[in-house]
DNA sequence: TCTGGGGTCCTCAGACGA
DNA sequence: TCTGTCGTCTGAGGACCC
């Protein structure tokens, strides 16, 4: 989808269309999350600090987001492509992996159903997207960038739309293209790569292979190396089970006590718990993450005797690995992930939860009334003042805090 | 410029048991 | 009993993706 969180608010309100628009974290540290083709003609992009956006356009409109309309939109966009076949694998709110393989006899040539397939989504959604056609995955997924609209301070110039790579052409489309362009290479690997003079997606091709597994590691040479020649045996994965589950949460002002810590590890720990629930799933390994005022970032992880999706379970685990963090100089982020996850309903109890009061069927009742009545309707004791009775949800702060007070 | 949040995958080191 | 080796597991951290 071509700026989609932007595109979304601008069904909402028609008049922010052709602006330069920002959907992010408006707080100072906050984050741009999508910017309008008007906007990135200013050098904005996403993961861009707010501030360094509002420095580049202090005329643009800059927008909170909400994550949950663009999970609805989202959903309903998915459903079109579904229609279409029903291997779809979705990458993220935005994108997704279509195989239409077995579609053509009935709707024609991949190329014809992109087109079509783009209408569709443009009439019955109002949005615009730009879709890659290739045999290859990841080469779909390069081809779909060249679709894009582009933007300048001259104006945006529309994308072709649909851009096919076909069979066959892969390698002479791939080579020429900056080696950052490839799935796998980010600012490390490019910097890596470019000490040994590779600067294109040919020149990783040409390199030897030995040479590259002993730059890269023997997984990244090789996966990479594959790539560079258009070899990509991945097939459409729809349906992909989560792995881990967790939240992580910026502050708007770090912080010093390890009291107010310990009342955002609750509220982090009844969120992430609520959701496993809601998943019908539970997880063995607990994670927690630290980000020091500097930057500095430490994780501590514990393995439990058995899978839980029980908040005081967790909360133990997390208060033993913060045991020996020491809060005084300031924590900017605190995050909890639970990992090891399998289907909930047969998970053993330990010997802690056997004949005491039953926290499932606490839990159980909380959910039940979070939801009838709304996330900030019941929460533990602990968090209250502070945010209210309110287990936090996923995209409730997607991209940075609010700087009000409290938070 | 001063760096979010939700994830996945990989590497490396240390512990541990056979 | 001690030592070395190997495979596996676990934890920490880094890189990457959207």
């Amino acid at each position: 989808m071509d700026a989609f969180f932007v595109s979304v608010e601008q069904l909402r309100r028609p008049e922010l269309v052709g602006q330069p628009v920002i959907v992010g974290g408006t707080g100072s540290r906050g984050v741009v999350a999508s910017a309008s083709y008007e906007a990135r003609a200013h050098g904005i992009g996403s993961a861009m600090p707010t501030a360094r956006a509002r420095q580049l356009c202090p005329s643009a409109v800059f927008l909170p987001g909400d994550h949950r309309r663009y999970a609805e939109v989202s959903q309903r966009v998915m459903k079109l492509f579904r229609e279409v076949t029903p291997l779809v694998e979705p990458l993220s709110l935005d994108e997704a992996f279509l195989d239409v393989t077995g579609s053509r006899r009935l709707l024609g040539d991949p190329l014809e159903i992109a087109r079509s397939l783009r209408q569709r989504v443009s009439d019955t959604e109002g949005l615009g997207c730009s879709i890659g056609v290739s045999a290859v995955k990841f080469v779909a997924k390069l081809a779909s960038d060249e679709a894009k609209p582009r933007a300048s301070l001259q104006g945006t110039r529309p994308g072709a739309g649909v851009f096919p790579v076909f069979p066959g052409t892969e390698v002479a489309y791939l080579h020429p293209l900056p080696v950052g362009r490839l799935w796998g290479v980010g600012p490390a690997t490019r910097e890596r790569l470019s000490r040994l003079g590779i600067l294109t997606i040919g020149d990783l091709a040409a390199l030897d292979r030995d040479t590259l597994t002993s730059a890269l590691g023997d997984s990244a040479g090789n996966h990479l190396h594959e790539l560079a020649w258009g070899r990509d045996p991945r097939g459409v994965v729809p349906d992909r089970v989560a792995k881990s589950v967790g939240h992580e949460e910026t502050f708007a002002a770090d912080i010093h006590d390890g009291d107010v810590l310990d009342v955002e590890l609750v509220r982090l720990v009844d969120a992430v718990c609520s959701r496993l629930r809601a998943s019908g799933v539970s997880g063995r390994s607990v994670t927690v993450k630290v980000r020091f005022g500097d930057f500095r970032t430490i994780t501590r992880a514990v393995s439990l005797h058995s899978r839980t999706d029980s908040g005081p379970v967790v909360i133990d685990a997390c208060r033993t690995l913060l045991a020996g963090v020491d809060p005084t100089q300031g924590v900017r982020l605190l995050g909890v992930s639970v990992s090891q996850l399998a289907p909930g309903g047969d998970r053993q109890l330990s010997f802690d939860e056997l004949g005491s009061p039953s926290w499932d069927d606490a839990n159980r009742a909380v959910d039940d009334i979070r939801e009838r009545f709304g996330s900030e309707s019941i929460g533990l004791a602990v968090t209250l003042g502070r945010h209210g009775l309110r287990a936090k949800r996923r995209g409730d702060q997607a991209w940075g805090p609010d700087d009000s007070p409290g938070t």
